[in-house]
DNA sequence: GGTGTGATCGTA
DNA sequence: ACGATCACACCA
């Protein structure tokens, strides 16, 4: 049925990888809670030294080490003192790119994800934004540099294309001048889940 | 549906 | 100081 994507998947630009990461399940095997999946809905690409919105953009740091690692790999990061997010590493050739992943459908395990995110009132509200999937999936800072081919976190296709014709805008929550004019956010069109 | 604001802290 | 954000208040 569903199959784990292999390596040479992710190895290309984030700008190239991020539409196909549409409509593909997002898994992770938790310890404790058991199998978690939600299908991607929204994505935005970020880039090296010539992103001025990527967190790449002025060099590796102990932060954005795994950016800079191998593709394949879950770089996760902390933000505004209280959230985590969690990008898909891309191709790298002494550069580095990554897809931020921004939304989801859950799927499997929404018990699970309405005990760790009790302010969701609807099942819209569990995955609809970059950290909401984050927190609703168990992905937190100790997830950083996992590699997603061999799991516990993985992401499988399950034979749903990604949209023929994606939502396509510029990116969310970036000032003015870093980057905002690039159209590099695709989401489902139609899918409620995809972030306001 | 929309807009505006406070929370909270690691990073550069 | 400033975030690749969220939740909630308030208005429509």
């Amino acid at each position: 049925m569903a199959r784990t994507l292999a390596r040479s998947f992710y190895a290309r630009e984030s700008v190239d990888l991020a539409p196909e990461l549409l409509n593909k399940l997002l898994v992770h095997r938790h310890p404790e809670a058991g199998r978690l999946v939600a299908r991607i809905v929204e994505v935005e690409a970020y880039c090296g030294s010539d992103d001025p919105g990527s967190h790449a953009y002025r060099g590796p740091t102990r932060r954005n080490a795994t950016m800079f690692g191998p593709p394949g790999r879950l770089y996760v990061y902390f933000t505004y003192g209280m959230h985590w997010c969690a990008n898909v590493v891309a191709h790298r050739d002494d550069d580095a790119s990554a897809v931020l992943l921004r939304a989801a459908a859950p799927l499997e395990g929404l018990e699970a994800m309405r005990r760790w995110r009790p302010k969701a009132r609807r099942e819209r509200d569990l995955c609809s934004g970059p950290a909401k999937l984050a927190q609703a999936l168990g992905i937190t800072g100790e997830h950083d540099g996992d590699d997603l081919v061999r799991g516990p976190i993985r992401i499988l296709d399950d034979g749903l294309p990604p949209p023929r014709r994606p939502g396509v805008s510029g990116r969310v929550g970036l000032s003015l001048g870093r980057g905002d004019e690039h159209l590099w956010r695709w989401f489902v069109p139609g899918d409620p889940n995809v972030s306001r």
